[in-house]
DNA sequence: ATTACCTGCAACCAAAGAGTTGCACATAAC
DNA sequence: GTTATGTGCAACTCTTTGGTTGCAGGTAAT
């Protein structure tokens, strides 16, 4: 995953509301931003923002039904930028791990 | 990991002078706010400032030694937040596994 | 004792962001 | 054809927040 892509999902899930959104959408499977809009005490204009910012993110997808506009959860982003966050984790203790070890080393 | 908690993290993650933040901050092992200020192209105040934001979040510590205050990374936070990231895109695969299913199947 | 360095507090500024309302347009339903 | 519903665009408000500067106080160094 690109750090673009990174520093998009992070600054996406940062928001409450769009984490709510994403589990209203999670328990919908799919909806509009209409219908989502029933789910949350925000606008649909609000909702619809939202949703643009999550798409951005490749959070969610969108696809056009008659007047209406679908979306869906992907999950793939996500999954990714959660294995960017255990890798970075990872990459923290193994730095602290060498900086201890150099300090506790005799000279 | 509490709501609060990831919450939290994910706020303090979503900006990039901070992420940049814990980046200098791992290839020195621990800093204080001035010498981090020198790392990055903002002030010391707002160094002060971010490191404020990722200690709440705890992914950072503090520790006063004479007249300096050294910050240290705390991976736990991270890792525990990747882990519930890691959870939630599981579940959605779950969920939409079901929902799929579920149109699949004659009634 | 004086100088240098780091922290802490406060006021202030500007940009970003979440949310709203209003209106126009398209597509379905009756 | 008329009505109802869902989307798209735009303007506007309010709050948050990332960043700054200035100054005072504490701690080390010379």
């Amino acid at each position: 995953m690109t750090k673009a892509g990174v520093d998009a999902v992070l600054a996406a899930l940062a928001d409450p509301t769009r984490r709510a959104l994403l589990d209203a959408l999670s328990a919908r499977g799919q909806a509009s931003a209409s219908a989502l809009a029933g789910d949350l005490p925000v606008s649909r204009q609000a909702i619809v923002k939202h949703l643009a910012v999550l798409e951005e993110a490749g959070l969610v997808s969108s696809e056009r039904a008659g007047r209406e506009v679908r979306y869906t959860l992907r999950s793939q982003a996500l999954d990714a930028t959660a294995r960017w966050m255990a890798g970075l984790a990872a990459d923290w203790d193994r730095r602290l791990a060498t900086i201890k070890r150099l300090a506790e080393e005799p000279d």
